[in-house]
DNA sequence: GCCGCGCGTGCGCATATGAGCAAACCGCCG
DNA sequence: CGGCGGTTTGCTCATATGCGCACGCGCGGC
C-alpha cells in the first residue's frame, strides 16, 4: 500500500487504522509510522473506533451469551444473576435457552441439595438439556400441583423424576390437581399429611427452578382442562398477564385474582419472592409481559432468557 | 458470575473466554485465575476463537476497506494493488466505489504528472468525488474518443475539465468520434497532427484510469449512437462481455471484432497492458463479466471495486 | 512391553499496549 | 493583544500480550 496518506477527515483515519489493525493486523507502532501520527494517536483512534461502533467484535456461536444484557439487568433488576443468549431462530429459541438453564444449573456453586421445580414445556427442555451427573444426590420437589388431570398425563412428573435421575438424588411429587374447584377442597387437601409434607419440603428447597405461563387461552392450565379458555379470557381482561406455579399475576406481580388463588394448590410466590436462589426461565416474545411482571417484582433472583426479551426489559 | 465451571469440551470454553476478554473486558490473567486455567492457554483459546471465525471482528463504515480481499486479488491477479469497499445498498455501489477510486488518486505517490482517462457514468462520478488540490499541475488527457458525437454532449469533455481543473492543471482533449464508419477514416483522423500529438501525449500518461462498459444494448457506445443495439448483440454472440476504451473484448481479454477494432480511435490495449498503472474503476453485478476479462487478461495494475465484485473474481 | 513421535502445556522474555499526567494548542472573550 | 478553560498531544511507566522453546503425557508401531 502507498505511503504518506492526505489529510483525513473524522472517523476515515479511524477507519483505516482500523483496518490496518484488526484485518492486517499490524502492530499500532507500525500503523503509525506508515500513516505518520504517533502510536499513541493510533491507540487512541482504535479506542474511539471500537466505542463509536466503527469496529464491531461480535462472538457468533449457538451458546454464545451476551454478558453486557446480562450485567444491565442483574442491575436493573437487583438480579443476582442472569443468563442471555443470542436470539437464534424462533424455534430454535426456546432449546437455546433450556440448554442455557442447563449449563446454569450444572455450574451453579454449592450443587443445589434440594431443587423444587414447577413443570411445563420449558422445563422439560431444560431437563433434556441436562447431562446426568449433574448433580449428586440431589431432591427434587414439584413446587405445584398438576399430576393427575395433565391431559399428557405424567409429564410434570416425568420431569421431576428424569431430573432427579440425572442428578443421581430423588423426586418428591405434589399429588394434587392444580387448581381445585372449591377453596374448601383446596384446603383440605392441601393440610393433608402427604400432601402438607411435600409442601414443607418443596418450601425448604435451596433452589428453584421454574418457568412461566402466558394469560392466554394457549396456556396449559386451559390445555390441561384446569381452566376454561373464557376463564383465562377473563383473567386477561383484568389485567393478568401470565401465571407462575399455577397462579395469575398482572404486570405488578399481585395475584389477579383472590379466589381463584385460593383454589390454587401450590407454595405461594412469598416463597419465590424470599428465596435465596430462584431461577426464572424464559424465552420468546409471548412471554415478554409476564417476563417483566416476574423480574420486575422480584419474583426471581436470577433470570435465563434470550437476547430479545432481555431488550425488551430493559426498555421500560 | 460464579466461579468454577465444569469442564467445557472444545469451543464452548473458547466461546466463554472470548465473552469474557471482548465484551467484559477483562485481561487474560483475570479470566485465567476465574476460569481454572493458566493465562497462557487463554491467550491460545483467543487465538483459536478469532481464527475459527468464533469471534468475528468487523468494520462498519462506508469507507471501510476489505483489505484480505485486496489482499487476494493482488495475488491472484499479480496487481500491484486492489481497493475492495464493503457492498453497500446497489445504489449506493457505484459512488461508494467512485470516491474510493478518488481517495486512491488523490493517495497515490508520487503525484501523477500525466493522467490518461476514458470517460463515462463511473469516470465522471470519480471526478465527483474528487477533491479540488488532489493533486497540482496535472495533465488530463483523454485517451478515448467521444466528444462530439455524444448524446449527452460534452460530458466526455467536462470528465476530463473538471478533473484537470481540481487538479490545478489541465486537460488536453482527443477531438474525435470513439467509433468512425470506414477504418479510412479512422486513419485518416488518427493521422491529423491535432489529433496525433493528443494520442502521443495519452500514451506517454504515466497513469492511466479507466472503466469499462457491458456488452448489451445498455452501453454507452449503444446510447452515444455510435452503434446500434443490433451490433452490440451480434458482438455478445460473439463473444464480446463488455468495452474497454471503446474496444469490445471477450472473457479472455481479445479484440472480438477485429474490423470494428480498425475503425476505433484512441489509445490501444497494449498501452494499457504495458503500463506502469493502470486504475481500473469497476461496480456492481453487470460487470463482473468485464471486470474478470480486464484483470485476467493484465490490462490494469490497480482495480477498484466492490465486495461482491472481488469475491466473483477470486472464485474461478 | 518399550520406544519414539507429536500434540498440548507451562513458562521466560521481548514487545505491544493502556492509564495517567504535564505541556501545548486552540478558540473565546475581555 | 493577553488571559483562560477545555481539549488534544506526546510521553513515562506499569502491565498485558505474543513468541519460541523445553518439557511431559498419551498413543501407536514394533
Amino acid at each position: 500500500m502507498m505511503t504518506a496518506e492526505r489529510e483525513l477527515t473524522g472517523d476515515l483515519l479511524a477507519v483505516r487504522v482500523a483496518e490496518l489493525y484488526y484485518d492486517d493486523n499490524k502492530t499500532q507502532d507500525e500503523i503509525g509510522s506508515l500513516l505518520g501520527i504517533t502510536r499513541w494517536k493510533v491507540g487512541r483512534l482504535l479506542a474511539h473506533a471500537r466505542d463509536a461502533g466503527i469496529v464491531r467484535i461480535e462472538i457468533v456461536h449457538p451458546r454464545a451469551r451476551r454478558l453486557g444484557l446480562e450485567r444491565r439487568l442483574c442491575e436493573r433488576f437487583g438480579l443476582t444473576n442472569a443468563i442471555v443468549v443470542p436470539a437464534a431462530s424462533d424455534d430454535e429459541l426456546g432449546a437455546t435457552v433450556s440448554r442455557a438453564a442447563a449449563d446454569y444449573l450444572t455450574a451453579l456453586r454449592p450443587v443445589p441439595r434440594s431443587l423444587g421445580i414447577s413443570w411445563g414445556r420449558t422445563l422439560q427442555d431444560v431437563v433434556g438439556a441436562l447431562a446426568p451427573g449433574w448433580a449428586t444426590g440431589v431432591t427434587v420437589t414439584q413446587i405445584n400441583g398438576g399430576v393427575t388431570l395433565n391431559r399428557r398425563a405424567g409429564t410434570a412428573a416425568t420431569t421431576a423424576v428424569t431430573m432427579a435421575d440425572k442428578g443421581a438424588g430423588r423426586a418428591v411429587l405434589l399429588p394434587s390437581p392444580a387448581i381445585l374447584e372449591r377453596p374448601e377442597t383446596k384446603r383440605a387437601i392441601e393440610s393433608d399429611r402427604t400432601v402438607a409434607e411435600v409442601l414443607r419440603l418443596a418450601e425448604g428447597s435451596s433452589v428453584f427452578l421454574y418457568s412461566a405461563g402466558v394469560a392466554d387461552e394457549s396456556s396449559v392450565l386451559v390445555e390441561s382442562g384446569y381452566l376454561s379458555a373464557d376463564d383465562v379470557t377473563e383473567l386477561a381482561r383484568r389485567g393478568a398477564v401470565g401465571d407462575v406455579v399455577g397462579r395469575f399475576i398482572n404486570a405488578n406481580g399481585n395475584v389477579v385474582d383472590p379466589s381463584l388463588d385460593e383454589r390454587t394448590l401450590g407454595l405461594g410466590h412469598h416463597v419465590l419472592r424470599s428465596a435465596d436462589t430462584a431461577i426464572f426461565v424464559v424465552a420468546g416474545a409471548a412471554k415478554h409481559d409476564i417476563a417483566r411482571a416476574v423480574v420486575a417484582s422480584g419474583l426471581c433472583t436470577v433470570i435465563v432468557t434470550d437476547e430479545e426479551t432481555a431488550l425488551e426489559l430493559l426498555e421500560g
